[in-house]
DNA sequence: CTGGGGAAGGGGCCC
DNA sequence: AGGGCCCCTTCCCCA
């Protein structure tokens, strides 16, 4: 068993605690670590996402080529800025910055959200972003959340992460217990699909094929990486030096250690 | 140094 | 409420 997320080197901060070594230590790890802040701007969607003329960096087609077109991060507007809320909802810093959201709009429209009514957030969401789908039920969810006295904090008693909800607390808290055991190797998984796809490193199933080449993919995400090599526009550019990589990932390595800012 | 594949993690949404 | 799935993201290795 080779793979190296087994064995990571000990000098890239880990992002992620080892939750099968929390299982049976004493749970001195924590989570509070500041978040790799060059990540965190280079994750950060610039204004540009939605205005495609604009640029760096910048998702060059995300429009062209998602046809699974998410509406915004709403999600990460929820009420992390009202005073109040960040008491009894402040997430880590590891949570802040590694949501798996779309680009959420610039600032400042989230300070907006603890002093805006529902119904005006719907209205200026419906003027911004036409054709938003999902709307109703996370303006919603916003309008609870807007509510201080209304919301309640879900601690985990592992790492005292908090969450608004005692699901999202639950499912969190998977990660610490890790319930789903692979069969062949006893390797811990926190979520079956988790395992699911563990268990196809084992049988060597391929069930995701590009449509443009023989390959298959066991995992879904990995075929949409792999999809990208087919295209001729690269969807991730370098704010100094205007390369363009295939991945985000290229991107922050060649920010980290290759570009000097120069065009190449 | 870059490009790409493989594996895994987490939050959110839908049923 | 819970399971399943989706999507995004990260990390590592190798060519």
């Amino acid at each position: 068993m080779p793979r190296s997320f087994l064995v990571r080197k000990p000098s890239v901060p880990r992002r992620k605690p080892n939750y099968s070594e929390l299982q049976d230590s004493s749970l001195e790890f924590t989570l509070q670590q500041p978040y790799d802040q060059a990540h965190l701007l280079a994750a950060i969607p610039p204004p540009e996402v939605l205005n495609p003329t604009a640029s760096l960096p910048t998702l060059i087609w995300d429009c062209l080529l998602a046809p699974h077109t998410q509406p915004i991060g709403w999600a990460s507007l929820q009420p992390q800025e009202s005073p109040q809320a960040a008491e009894l909802t402040s997430l880590s810093d590891e949570d802040s910055g590694k949501g798996s959201q779309p680009p959420s709009p610039p600032s400042p429209a989230p300070s907006s959200f603890s002093s805006t009514s529902a119904s005006s957030l719907e209205a200026e969401a419906y003027a911004a972003f036409p054709g938003l789908g999902q709307l109703p039920k996370q303006l919603a969810r916003l309008s609870v959340a807007k509510d201080p006295q209304s919301r309640k904090a879900f601690n985990c008693k592992y790492c005292n992460k908090e969450y608004l909800s005692l699901g999202a607390l639950k499912m969190h808290i998977r990660s610490h217990t890790l319930p789903c055991v692979c069969g062949t190797c006893g390797k811990a998984f926190s979520r079956p699909w988790l395992l699911q796809g563990h268990v196809r490193t084992h049988t060597g199933e391929k069930p995701f094929s590009c449509s443009h080449c023989s390959r298959a993919f066991a995992d879904r995400s990995n075929l949409r990486a792999h999809l990208q090599t087919h295209s001729d526009v690269k969807k991730y550019q370098c704010p100094r030096c205007a390369r363009t990589f295939s991945r985000v990932s290229l991107l922050h390595k060649h920010q980290e250690s290759a570009c000097s800012g120069g065009p190449r």
